[in-house]
DNA sequence: CGCCGAGTTGAACTGAATCAAGAAACGTGG
DNA sequence: CCACGTTTCTTGATTCAGTTCAACTCGGCG
């Protein structure tokens, strides 16, 4: 599965080979069925995490039992807790499998040594932080100044493959709505 | 008004009296009075720019004329449209002073040299990004899980000083309700 | 085959928006 | 420094988008 990851180093910047295989001794190969937990909430996040296969999802569970989806990673994507990672405190969130999926992890320790030894990968890590800020950015302002069903037409425009591989009470929580609306809207949609 | 930001940077990492002084070279100062624009929807945005005294907001206007606040700056933060600066697009968004404001700025071409040949400024863009990323992070989980009222607890917990100093309309309009909405849980909470 | 989680639908309810009007605060010019 | 117009903020009445509650359907999996 490392060759995933390698074509996705390779696409963002050049890398040697030698620094490929820095990488590779350091990551380790994570397998993780449907529903399985990557992390739990209370537990401290120490890695940075590449999805090579599958869908992984990011929520936190409210005083009432409610689940709120912070977002997904699909393969390509990077996924953790960046919060508990910089603070090293207990995460307030879980991460979880939506599918049958396959994760790659460095260690927080390894990866920062990587990062400053590999002037690519620092470069890389700038470019993901700046984009994940612009599309953070972006949500932000949908979520303050959309209706319901604006934002599941913005949310087709930006991740026409998510609607189709995720379960639509977990769109629907990442949305801000509940499982009824959704199912309302799309009716109206069609 | 140099010495806030060369305070600031010195704040943040280890420069150089050289290379405050390569800064200052490619720095000019801006003073808006209040209500006075930085940017303007459809401008395009070229500038990395400082707050060095005073309150900016950037907000957006749709199409019923409604304004949604994206963001605040006050002194020692940044603010600008990355967006833009970025794809070199039309800008969505305008940026105007709320108080009498001065505001440091700093050319994309030349802060990017600067970027190159200064790694203490390089690692600072990295902290802000990443500190930017998770009050973002922390942002959208707020409103997707909260009551217009726990909404504005939040807001009063992170940014005390905000709630004095920016009018409530646009508190209102940052946290996504009417004017109408803050102005009632702000009776009911005192 | 039967069960369970996911999605749909309807009816009642409610938090927040809208509409409307007045009271304060503010800034600008005489 | 005061007066007047303009914003800003408040309050009440009404409306509405979205939630809640509840029942039912469907599809997959054990």
């Amino acid at each position: 599965m490392f060759d995933v990851f390698e074509k996705y180093l390779r696409s963002k910047a050049a890398f040697t080979a030698e620094e490929l295989e820095q990488i590779q001794a350091v990551t380790t190969i994570k397998k993780l069925r449907k529903r399985q937990f990557l992390l739990q909430e209370g537990d401290v996040w120490t890695y940075n995490a590449f999805v090579a296969k599958g869908c992984m999802r990011i929520y936190s569970v409210d005083a009432k039992g409610v689940e709120h989806v912070l977002g997904f990673a699909v393969e390509n994507w990077w996924t953790g807790d960046l919060q508990s990672l910089a603070s090293g405190q207990p995460s307030r969130f879980n991460i979880d499998a939506i599918e049958d999926s396959v994760v790659l992890l460095i260690k927080k320790e390894n990866f920062e040594h990587l990062r400053q030894i590999i002037p690519a990968l620092h470069e890389l890590v700038n470019a993901i932080l700046h984009r994940s800020f612009l599309a953070q950015q972006s949500r932000i302002h949908t979520v303050i100044s959309s209706s319901a069903e604006e934002k599941y037409r913005a949310f087709l425009q930006d991740f026409p493959e998510f609607a189709r591989r995720i379960p639509q009470h977990m769109v629907a929580s990442y949305l801000g709505m509940t499982t009824e609306t959704l199912s309302r809207i799309r009716r109206n949609l069609v």
